[in-house]
DNA sequence: TATATGCGCAACCTTTTGGTTTCACAAAAT
DNA sequence: ATTTTGTGAAACCAAAAGGTTGCGCATATA
């Protein structure tokens, strides 16, 4: 399947759980601890996680470790900046407009 | 349904839409032309973004313009800014441990 | 007035999502 | 060597998502 970013970030435990591992990398059993569904459960958000990149395993032993891709993050930037930058054309071109009819 | 922004940008046509009318106001009609799907289809997608205020419906007789309340936008900067401060601030705890090393 | 247009809404259908339970397996601990 | 612990994967399930078609209603247009 394929997946993205903005997928990823669409659920309210998903989000959080990239707010637990910002802080450090967890695993799944720990980052479980703060929630109040299965390990397994966790364990499928991580790998929608891992499917679009935001989060990287580390195995440690029998342990693994789940870190956070800071730079997938700078996606969501990118395309909430290109959606601010094209609004506020909007205004610059009315702003033309404006100044057109005060030189008239 | 309790929605939010997060869930309103996690579909490609939705945010297909948003960059739509960031430029400028538009009818479902209008908007639709530009993809494969129904009128009806769109004014689904209307609806989940006006449910979590990305959207603000401008009835013109008997067409319905609707147009971006960019505001709404700031909310998912919010959030990325805060996971990055989180982030940043975890590197900070790291340099002061180091530094700690260093000066013994 | 009759007709065409633009729209929202409801019913329906299929696929996806998010959860659970159960299992197998590797790595630690006993 | 046996048991415990940490994990991913698979099967299953209910709910939600995203699409369609068909409708009714209000507003333009003829």
């Amino acid at each position: 399947m394929r997946r993205d970013i903005f997928q990823a970030i669409a659920d309210p435990t998903r989000r959080a759980i990239i707010m637990l591992i910002a802080v450090q990398a967890m695993t799944p059993n720990g980052l479980a601890s703060h929630f109040d569904t299965s390990r397994q459960a966790i364990s499928k958000h991580l790998r929608v996680l891992q499917e679009c990149d935001v989060v990287k395993a580390e195995p440690k032993g029998r342990e693994i470790y789940y870190g956070l891709e800071i730079e997938k993050v700078n996606e969501i930037d990118e395309w909430v900046a290109q959606v601010r930058q094209v609004w506020e054309t909007r205004f610059d071109q009315l702003d033309n407009v404006l100044d057109n009819l005060k030189n008239k």
